[in-house]
DNA sequence: CTGTTTTATTTCGCATACAAAATAGGCGTC
DNA sequence: GACGCCTATTTTGTATGCGAAATAAAACAG
């Protein structure tokens, strides 16, 4: 049982995740013109793994290629975070009813393995366990998608939801809001395994729009701190 | 103004479209194994262009990477086009409701043009017509989804576009049909030029089902016929 | 000083070479 | 005859070189 943990990840991967962890955060601006041979110095890497991880995040809409060779990171719209949520559960919400109907045994059951694991860590005492959290409910999210065995809605979703880590930095849980959120994945089991779609799309609505909301409300905060 | 016409594609776009190409027609089988050299022998282009667009291929889902260096062309489920037409019914509904309140008197003008365009070979006379009709038809939606400002969307919905092309092998509109779908277009421009979002969508709905209840009509005929 | 054309530099696309990792085949053992 | 181990081959991941295209800079005209 390999972990998901990097022993060492290969150079594309490497790079893929430094670019966009870079734009994530900030350190690649907006508009930004990003050339293969200054990111291939920066990170130390040749530009064939470069290369692969533009292309990808291009496809990810993270970088806009402008013309001929003109690269630019993408600019991000205010409602950003709003529309992926929205965009998501509209996803999330079919896969669901189709998980409902095609979810195995073993599908069920690794979806409560992933919902105790996350329980064991609440409230989360440290900064470890919520990284830990934040990684099971995406791959709660995961899971369930997976179950709906539909590989086209997986490769939509693996841009989806990788792209829902924009959202991330905003996303810590207060106990009342985790708790809401493991009430609701327990609920999404239960639905599913009682062949329920409607009853699961319903909860996973209400789950991402809990979400949004909670995403939202930060936003404000942080801007109207921002704004004084 | 450079015609959409092929005057000299590069090799990675070539060699996408071809191994996507191969995949959809079947010349490369379901689960059939892929070899970059191989790829690069048959197609007589080097490897970095074909790596670039196995990878475009993986992220849309055509191709599955399985352990280490194993490639195979993706197993395409039985309901795969009902799939594709949900998925884009559900993204496109939000998009064109996004549209109806964001366009521009441009992107208006736009939509329309390209309806007008589709009338004019309507019904299609020759083989030309019809592809042109397929085109612009992709193009329509191309267009909803521009108006709809959203770059995320657009990036998903690239990729689920492209996809429909699956489907587009059954498509060969009747005369009623493709008056039916003119229709819708129109009707959905009235819409969003009314800043109708809801009406914009229920028209849209409709003509994503229809368009996913004829595909799956064509399939249906065509299998009585293999089954003979 | 502004706008245009010409030249120089940068940047990318593609081909190729090499090393590391994975697969496949052959061998011996139980 | 089936299973595991070791070796040979294949295949990928990464680095690098080169020509073509695009961008930026300089020269020039108005």
């Amino acid at each position: 049982m390999q972990s998901s943990g990097s022993s060492r990840p290969n150079a594309t991967e490497q790079a893929y995740q430094a670019i966009r962890k870079n734009i994530l955060t900030g350190k690649l601006e907006e508009g930004e013109r990003l050339t293969e041979t200054r990111l291939s110095d920066d990170l130390g890497l040749s530009r064939t793994p470069i290369r692969e991880a533009i292309g990808r995040l291009v496809l990810e809409g993270f970088i806009e290629r402008q013309s001929g060779y003109t690269t630019r990171v993408a600019h991000f719209p205010e409602d950003e975070a709003e529309q992926i949520y929205e965009i998501r559960r509209l996803m999330e919400c079919y896969s669901v009813q189709r998980a409902a109907r095609l979810a195995t045994e073993e599908d069920i059951a690794e979806l409560r393995r992933i919902n105790a694991a996350m329980k064991a860590d609440t409230p989360p005492r440290d900064e470890a366990a919520n990284q830990r959290l934040t990684e099971a409910n995406e791959a709660f999210h995961r899971a369930i998608v997976a179950a709906a065995r539909s590989p086209r809605l997986t490769a939509l979703m693996t841009t989806a939801l990788d792209v829902s880590m924009v959202v991330r930095t905003y996303s810590m849980y207060s106990e009342k809001d985790l708790m809401r959120s493991l009430n609701h994945h327990a609920e999404i089991i239960d639905a599913i395994e009682a062949r329920a779609p409607k009853w699961a799309a319903s909860v996973m609505s209400a789950h991402l729009l809990a979400g949004a909301s909670r995403v939202a409300a930060r936003m404000q905060h942080s801007k109207s701190v921002a704004d004084q």
